[in-house]
RNA sequence: GGCGGCGUAGCCAAGCGGUUAAGGCGAGGGACUGCAAAUCCCUUAUUCCCCGGUUCGAAUCCGGGCGCCGCCUCCA
């Protein structure tokens, strides 16, 4: 599998030591729910984690979630709460918003706290080498110990001093130094360290877990396209000072979402909470959103992009249902459609092959829908939608009941008419006919049940 | 200012040296229907932001424009 390194901006093979792909992606700060715009890096690594599995691979991911942070620490101030407990709420609510999301949870997900032990161990590792610097309290990691530094982002280090905006803290022997170990201010989060209580850096915890938990080499360190600088670009310097090795085989930086063209952030306040629009349109039209856009592009978001992305996805529901009433033994009458159906299989494989080309590869998923309806021979429907739950399993999508997902809001809405009307039967003692209703609504896969409160009807899978 | 990216039909979106320029939505026509809805079938870019160049051949490579965006400060 070939994919796009932006450390190189080539596209590379993706080559394991061995049969394990070790596979780290920047996890939230957990100060607020992430937005939708947070989202995109999470389904598309994990549709990516899934279909390395689905080659064979063994697939250990790792993902931080920074839970001391600046801010955390003003938001815990703004309500009048422990930052520790500002930190947990909503480390537990990401973790709700994955599964609503439809994202497997990582392999490991550790908070930074639990790691600041190890970050001390490792800074002091870093100050023995000369990569790094104690001025009260503070530990700087030093830029220009560390030749590669501005590789990964593609700005040499003379050009980010012309272009600096940042005021240069005096302290600092250089501009470009930034914090391991930042001393304790009052009534902040603190930990003992040898240079003081204090809490470490932004950039040090993905080092960190990224080397203890995986490797001094990993094969994929991905997160969007924002984080290639400041931020991967010095924790490759931090690691890679330290080892002496490759830090990372392959660095992945997927586009950002944008609204009417502009990134989607908090800041900017154009931002929907995941959770709201899962809860609009759908954890798979949210993910076929996502996966029908080449994952290093921009993405735009509005609720027209969504609504198509969902009535896409109950389009090929549709397609399974018709299909699936179908016995599965039910073979194709021309026997040329299996070698159609290879040949799609074949094409779907070397999309993704190519850069993780999901929408190339789900544009064959549609190709093999077209065909399969156009042969007209239930066994060639049967067949096809075999191959379409197949091919989409790894990304994550179409694995869910054919039937449930069809019903629409108009379906809903009829439905619940019928059974207005039905009630009305009831209580005009017309029970032959409501009798009639609730068999024939039985057949169809809905069932009545009436109870105090009234008719709710329940669909039978 | 520096670095990086994007610009393909009304809309969304693949393609990255030779394909009939995928696929989806929408639209138009047709089948089905008492009429609809749903579903299916057919049609829908002589052309890929513009101008040059390389090449037998370019949406794809090179040079120069134009437009939009991201990063350079916390940011997925």
């Amino acid at each position: 599998m070939r994919l796009y390194n932006t450390l190189t901006r080539r596209l590379e093979e993706l080559s394991p030591a061995d049969d394990t792909v070790r596979m780290y992606v920047c996890g939230p700060t957990v100060y607020d729910l992430i937005h939708i715009g947070n989202a995109r890096p999470f389904i598309v690594f994990d549709a990516l984690r899934r279909v390395l599995e689905e080659k064979g691979f063994r697939v250990i991911l790792v993902q931080n979630v920074t839970d001391v942070d600046d801010k955390i620490i003003r938001r815990a101030q703004e309500e009048g709460r422990e930052p520790g407990e500002v930190a947990l709420h909503y480390t537990q609510e990401y973790f709700a918003d994955l599964e609503r999301l439809g994202v497997r949870p990582p392999t490991y997900s550790p908070p930074a706290t639990a790691f600041v032990p190890k970050m001390v161990e490792f800074i002091e590792r870093l100050l023995e080498k000369g990569h790094a610097y104690v001025v009260d309290g503070d530990v700087y990691f030093s830029v220009r110990t560390y030749p590669g530094y501005g590789e990964l982002s593609g700005r040499s280090v003379e050009e980010q001093l012309a272009g600096a905006r940042v005021e240069v803290d005096e302290r600092k022997r250089d501009p470009l130094d930034f914090a391991l170990w930042k001393g304790a201010k009052p009534r902040e989060p603190h930990w003992p360290s040898p240079w003081g209580p204090g809490r470490p850096g932004w950039h040090t915890e993905c080092v960190v877990m990224s080397l203890y938990l995986l490797g001094e080499t990993i094969d994929i360190h991905a997160g969007g396209n924002d984080l290639i600088f400041p931020h991967h670009e010095n924790e490759r310097a931090q690691a890679e000072s330290l080892t002496g090795k490759t830090f990372v085989r392959l660095w992945l930086h997927n586009g950002m979402l944008t609204v009417r063209g502009e990134k989607m952030a908090k800041s900017l306040g154009n931002f929907y909470y995941a959770r709201d629009v899962v809860k609009l349109f759908g954890t798979e039209a949210v993910r076929y959103f996502y996966l029908s856009r080449h994952w290093r592009k921009p993405l735009d978001f509005s609720f027209e992009a969504l609504e198509e992305a969902k009535a896409a996805v109950g389009r090929v529901y549709n397609f399974l249902a018709e299909a699936e009433r179908i016995p599965s033994e039910v073979r194709a009458q021309d026997p040329s459609f299996s070698s159609f159906l290879q040949e799609k299989e074949k094409k779907f494989w070397a999309e993704l092959e190519e850069d993780f080309n999901t929408p190339g590869a789900l544009a064959v998923v549609q190709e093999i829908i077209g065909e399969s309806y156009k042969r007209a021979d239930p066994g060639a429907l049967r067949e096809g939608a075999a191959a379409v739950r197949r091919l989409c399993r790894p990304l994550g999508l179409f694995q869910g009941e054919a039937s449930a997902p069809e019903l629409g809001k108009l379906s809903e809405e009829l439905l619940n008419l019928v059974v207005e009307l039905r009630s009305q039967l009831r209580k005009e003692k017309n029970f032959a006919l409501a009798d009639k209703i609730r068999e024939k609504l039985a057949e169809l896969g809905v069932e009545l049940r009436d109870g105090p409160e009234g008719t709710r009807w329940v669909l039978k899978a």
